[in-house]
DNA sequence: GGTGAGGCGGACAACGTTGTCACCCGGGTT
DNA sequence: AACCCGGGTGACAACGTTGTCCGCCTCACC
């Protein structure tokens, strides 16, 4: 900028100005400017003006998988909020680790991020609230934030989305209805197997029932054992996307009714088609972001916590009979 | 670090030595200056540093769409070489728009990231010049720099996969072959139509070609056009991962042979299974942010022009007689 | 011709950090 | 006693920007 003046033979300040766009500047001098600008191919330095703003215009995003479809679709929308506010986007991965999670949120902070989005892995996030009280607000996305911390949440209905899908098995006539879920440990695991047992009543039997983090093993042995009770199950219900797809590939075709949370691609080109109860990705994302906006706008209501619906889309796989 | 260094009973300079780990600071003095940190809740503010220090830490990744399957995964891919190279990841979509590209690229170089790993929408990069001049590397991912502009770039062989799936179709006894491609503006789509072209030879029939943005009713109706010629396709290629979904919700089941280019999750569990020739996305982003530290830590070395090799996976769709 | 207003331009400080250099002080050497 | 040495510490400038304030010039009006 220095040399811009200087080329221009004005002063600084005055390059600032036109760079700003401020009123009181001749509009010959703003030409003659504007034309040392582009000769010399200057742009501004943001970090300078991040210093004595004090503002950055970023906004962090901790997800657990950049590349997990849910993930990505959400990030996406986050994204298109964030751009739309003229702010930037930083995003990183905290592949379910709680340690990775803190570090990232530290990382993100220090670069003094406008405010943080955040899909958590651990359950403790106490040491988020010096960062809140620096004023950087923080909204959670998916997941709520660990006990004894109260901030703006976006979750899906997700007991309400298992008992749904619970209750149309219910409904086709199963009786005999596994649920296959992740590690209970995850909010949404919990939460999805809460619905679950609560639809089942006294239906509920802990031998159709297994929480873990699933691989193609753990589900495969799962399903084997299951099927191989006296009595085994006659429909599954998929705790999770990821879920539902290796329990597609471990079944093999073996005909069992299948509904599953979170929908999928090409879940309507499979035959049967897959019933799942479907989440908006996208709407969370977008509603979170805008919630942080809401914040940064410098509302100061008490935390909001939005819960969206589900919905339940039959596809043939969950109305097979028993 | 005013504030710590008065709490402390100390200068500035001498937080900043024990905050960056540099010797010659007394234990006690630095025990001191620890403890003060912690007690206000310090942490270093990384945009001074920047200013100070010139590098910013920071990749800018422009990407079509976060929210695709293909560029979602080489975005995670980016990011892990990215953390581990202890930087941070800004992160955007140009939505197939080059004056959103351009805008984005503007606006990362303004906020001076240390480099770019750009999927281009456009075809014009002589906008890039002047960032490359100032000395911000920029790596290419999928497709090349437009005319002009040579830098480093990783794409995957686009022709060559091009030719191995139409081989694959020949090899199982289809003549009539049709081809659904993309836009030929975009660099992919055109390469692989060249691979089909030249492997089809004299059977290349231009009624059998439809090459434009897709969407579900430009694909149906494509098809429909095809498959009511006199001598209607056999097989169908499609030319991108996008384009094999769309056209096989289009068929609805209809029995033509079908292999696209890109794997993408189920294609083993539809019925058939879908040959398709596989790139590696996460390879492909791994190398270009390779490529990028690599400029990053100095080397000189003209740029680079890295191929990936693609594979054909033979599902059962693509098997089928004629 | 003097005067006030307003348009325009510039000098300077400050944002928070770090590199440079100088200082202080105790202990060992000449 | 004069000197040097070096570990520990601090003052200061600089990075590039913008907010504040001041001053100049012009023009209209008395």
């Amino acid at each position: 900028m220095k040399d811009v003046a200087s080329a221009a033979g004005v002063a600084l300040k005055t390059v600032s100005r036109v760079v700003n766009g401020e009123p009181g500047v001749h509009p010959a001098t703003a030409e003659r400017v504007r034309e040392a600008i582009d000769r010399l191919g200057y742009s501004r330095n943001e970090s300078a003006r991040v210093l004595r703003a004090g503002r950055t215009s970023t906004v962090g995003l901790v997800i657990e998988d950049l590349a997990d479809p849910f993930y990505s679709v959400l990030g996406r929308a986050v994204e298109d909020v964030v751009i739309g506010a003229g702010c930037l986007l930083l995003s990183a991965s905290s592949s379910e680790d709680p340690a990775r999670e803190r570090e990232l949120v530290r990382t993100f902070c220090a670069r003094r991020v406008d405010g943080l989005i955040m899909v958590p892995a651990g359950h403790d996030h106490s040491y988020l609230r010096q960062e809140l009280e620096a004023g950087t607000p923080a909204v959670f996305a998916d997941r709520p934030p660990g006990p004894g911390l109260d901030v703006d949440t976006v979750l899906c209905d997700n007991a309400g989305g298992a008992v749904l899908v619970t209750r149309h098995l219910l409904a086709h006539g199963h009786r005999r209805i596994a649920f296959l879920g992740d590690d209970p440990s995850i909010f949404t695991a919990a939460r999805r197997l809460h619905g679950y047992r609560s639809a089942m009543g006294h239906l509920y039997d802990e031998r159709l029932v297994a929480m873990r983090t699933p691989t193609p093993g753990s589900v495969r042995a799962d399903l084997e054992r299951m099927l191989s009770l006296d009595r085994p199950p006659t429909a599954l219900f998929t705790g999770n996307g990821r879920l539902t797809v290796t329990a597609l590939r471990a079944l093999e075709g073996r005909p069992l009714a299948l509904a599953g949370f979170d929908d999928f691609e090409l879940a309507d080109l499979l035959t049967p088609g897959v019933t799942v109860v479907a989440q908006d990705p996208a709407g969370m994302g977008r509603i979170a972001a805008e919630l942080l906006f809401r914040r940064l706008s410098g509302e100061d209501d008490p935390p909001r916590h939005v819960t969206l619906p589900v919905r339940l889309i039959p596809r043939g796989s969950g109305e097979l009979p028993p």
